[in-house]
This record gives structure tokens, C-alpha cells and sequence, in this order.
DNA sequence: AACTAAACAGAAGATCCTCT
DNA sequence: AGAGGATCTTCTGTTTAGTT
């Protein structure tokens, strides 16, 4: 037995409409085509889904039985399929992000609190740059975009400028480095580096 | 008026075959 | 292997006439 969506609509037409005609109507065929879908269906089953000895024809038990499954899976479908539209017309979707650039926190957190405003559908998966290769994701097609630091010169890859980026040096009134009106990367020979995970090649002094 | 049945048409799917 | 075309089959619908 094959039971179809149609069918599923077909039965609430029927019901919603209270009788064949009506309901042909609403379905947009003739109520000869309706009278034949529902004598294949009742074949197929195996058993009346109406009672035909009233006018207007009334559902059977078994016809109530599959008309409260229409009930409960034809609104998912309706749901589904606006769901799909909005996917389709790029309405909702899931933009996967990679982040290499730890210092864009300030810059970012802004950015997508504008986005989820603008597009609430659109979830996002954002990728820190810890375990995986994010130019690596990207290529492989499993971020949408990268936003990084080191820029670099690969075939079908291009890079935008986001924002200009100052690093700033704090310390205490008393340090040693605290009167000097700008400092060099050698000036912190001696200090201690505490850093998130970074490769060293990536570290300027 | 509401529904069913027969004959027919068109669309879609299944199958087979050829070609790359 | 799989893409694409030709042909056959099945399904779904229409029109029209008949029945309840």
C-alpha cells in the first residue's frame, strides 16, 4: 500500500470541505477525479474510508484514523516547506565562520549581534582557529569565510580588509617600560610571554 | 444534488539501448 | 559507469453519461 500526501490532503479536503464536490473545488481537480482518487486509495487500504449510505459521504473510523494523521503531518510538511522557501531565497541558512585573528574579538562581537538582528534565521558556526587549519576549511569548502591575520597568496582565495589593528602595551606606573612614548618588540626580550596556543613562526619577536 | 463509471488524454516513470 | 534519447507502461486527471 502506498500512502501519499495527496491522500493525506485529499481526506482533510474532504473533511474540511464536508463532501467530494466541495472539496474537489478546494483541491482544484473535478469531483470525478476526487471520487476516483479516493476509491484507489479505499482499494489499496483495503477498507471504506467513507460511509456512503449519507449525502454528503461521512468518514469511516478508518477514514478518522488517517485524517488525524493528515492533521498531525500535513501542518510539519506546511512547515518544512516554508522552511525549504526560506533556505531557497537565502532567508535561513547556517554561515560557518573560521577565526584565526584572536585580537578581532572587539571588532567581531559587535559585527554579529548586528547580523543575528538582521538575519534571526541564520544560524552560526563559529570556528576557532585552535585544532584545525581554517585556509585548510576554507578551500575544502567547510567554512563559508575566514577571518585571519596573515593574510596569504592562494590560488582562488582572496582577501578583504576588515578594520585597522593597533596593539596597545599596559603596565603599571612603576615599570620600566612605562615612561617610553612607544616600545619595540625587542624591548620585551626579558619579559615573560604568556599567549593563547599559537605557532611560534607566528609570534614577531 | 451528490456521487460513480467508462472512455480517453497527457504527464511522469520505467526500461532498454547507444554513445562517450 | 553513467548520461541521454526512444519507447512503452502506469498513473492521474477530464469529459460525459448514468445512478442514487
Amino acid at each position: 500500500m502506498y500512502l501519499e500526501f495527496r491522500h493525506l490532503r485529499t481526506i482533510r479536503a474532504i473533511h474540511e470541505a464536508g463532501g467530494l464536490a466541495r472539496a474537489a473545488e478546494v483541491l482544484n481537480i473535478t469531483q470525478s477525479a476526487l471520487s476516483h482518487q479516493v476509491k484507489g486509495l479505499e482499494a489499496q487500504v483495503g477498507m471504506e474510508l467513507f460511509q456512503r449510505r449519507s449525502k454528503p459521504m461521512k468518514l469511516s473510523p478508518a477514514g478518522e484514523r488517517l485524517l488525524r494523521l493528515a492533521e498531525r503531518i500535513l501542518p510539519e510538511v506546511a512547515a518544512l516547506e516554508e522552511e525549504f522557501l526560506a533556505l531557497q531565497s537565502g532567508r535561513s541558512g547556517r554561515l560557518h565562520v573560521a577565526i584565526e585573528c584572536h585580537a578581532c574579538f572587539d571588532w567581531l562581537l559587535p559585527v554579529l549581534d548586528d547580523l543575528r538582528r538582521t538575519w534571526p534565521e541564520v544560524d552560526l558556526d563559529i570556528r576557532l582557529r585552535l585544532s584545525f587549519s581554517a585556509i585548510e576549511a576554507l578551500r575544502r569548502e567547510e567554512v563559508d569565510f575566514v577571518i585571519s591575520s596573515d593574510p596569504v597568496d592562494l590560488p582562488g582565495i582572496s582577501f578583504q580588509p576588515l578594520f585597522d589593528y593597533e596593539p596597545l602595551f599596559v603596565a603599571t606606573s612603576g615599570h620600566r617600560l612605562a615612561g617610553k612614548p612607544y616600545i619595540k618588540a625587542e624591548d620585551f626580550a626579558d619579559e615573560t610571554l604568556i599567549t593563547y596556543p599559537v605557532e611560534r613562526a607566528k609570534i614577531d619577536a
